[in-house]
DNA sequence: TAGTTTGGTTTCTTAAAGCAACCATATTAA
DNA sequence: TTAATATGGTTGCTTTAAGAAACCAAACTA
């Protein structure tokens, strides 16, 4: 891949797209918030290549997204749990996931739903909001220290 | 890379990761959010190579992400713009962002603050939410459909 | 004591990323 | 009228990451 690094940019999308912003990493993280921590099961469970897991695993690891555990007396096995800033994407993947039942629906029906474990309620559709929880476009917003007034989304005409 | 497709995959969010999931497609989405419609001005502002860029305008073109324009008499000047499902990838574009602003504060100072056109407020912080507007974390949250009640996320004693 | 589970590492092949040069059309400037 | 420049690419080459499969060592299990 030859890949550019943002670790410097001083865009943090692209901070953020460095550390999760791969094929797997993101989808190693969603599997640990389904619960797994064992390397053999995110192996089976992605089938991803063992030598790719170990790569992103200990990406993640060095990021502080995932913690790597000793379990068991002798220290032969290893959990991947994930962090308070693993767990803070929680947003990230849901928005994700809520946009793509929307326009790639699932070919097997059902998108997952996900419900409060205490009332049963399912979440709601993830929406960039002001503080009275009004949705906003990307056509509503701006950006105060943006010298161009136009910043971010300049309307167009037809579309 | 050889990597791996998801588009037959059952998972969402891996389907998602197929459209917009490797390192310049949601980049190339953030900075159509900025307003950028340009071949040569995404290029600038990127940094990516020619080529990449227009395997990804495509790619972005085709998933409908973004639409082809012509503009000018004789159509020697095409523009990118963003469809309603490229728009409505904001949520995702600005969960990253505050992702990486909380995690990966900006080397320079001040992350972006976005604010309400209209009224001149900033934005709030992106959560999942129940119907009341109460933020989930992934431990909150369980699928119904799961044979496993222990999805999606096992507390951890020590975590 | 032999097999299995676990968590890797190594080697090799394939394919994607990045760079730079090239190119055709259209506009602008001299 | 001609030359330069902007635009939106394409082509060829090199580097590097992804993927597959084999190998490996420690520990546990039958």
């Amino acid at each position: 891949m030859a890949r550019k690094r943002f670790d410097d940019s001083n865009c943090s999308v692209a901070r953020a797209l460095n550390e999760v912003g791969d094929w797997w990493s993101l989808l190693v993280v969603l599997q640990a918030m389904y619960g797994t921590r064992r390397f053999v099961d995110f192996q089976q469970e992605l089938g991803i290549a063992r030598n790719i897991l170990c790569d992103r695993l200990a990406r993640l690891v060095d990021n502080e997204v995932l913690r790597k555990v000793e379990v068991g007396e002798h220290g032969s096995r290893q959990e991947y749990r994930l962090t308070e800033k693993g767990r803070d994407l929680f947003p990230v993947v849901i928005a994700l996931r809520q946009w793509g039942d929307k326009w790639n629906p699932s070919p097997e029906g059902a998108p997952l739903n996900l419900r409060d474990r205490a009332t049963g309620r399912p979440i709601t559709p993830m929406a960039v909001t002001d503080p009275d929880g009004n949705a906003l476009t990307v056509r509503d917003v701006f950006m105060p220290e943006a010298s161009e007034a136009v910043l971010p989304y300049p309307d167009e005409k037809s579309g």
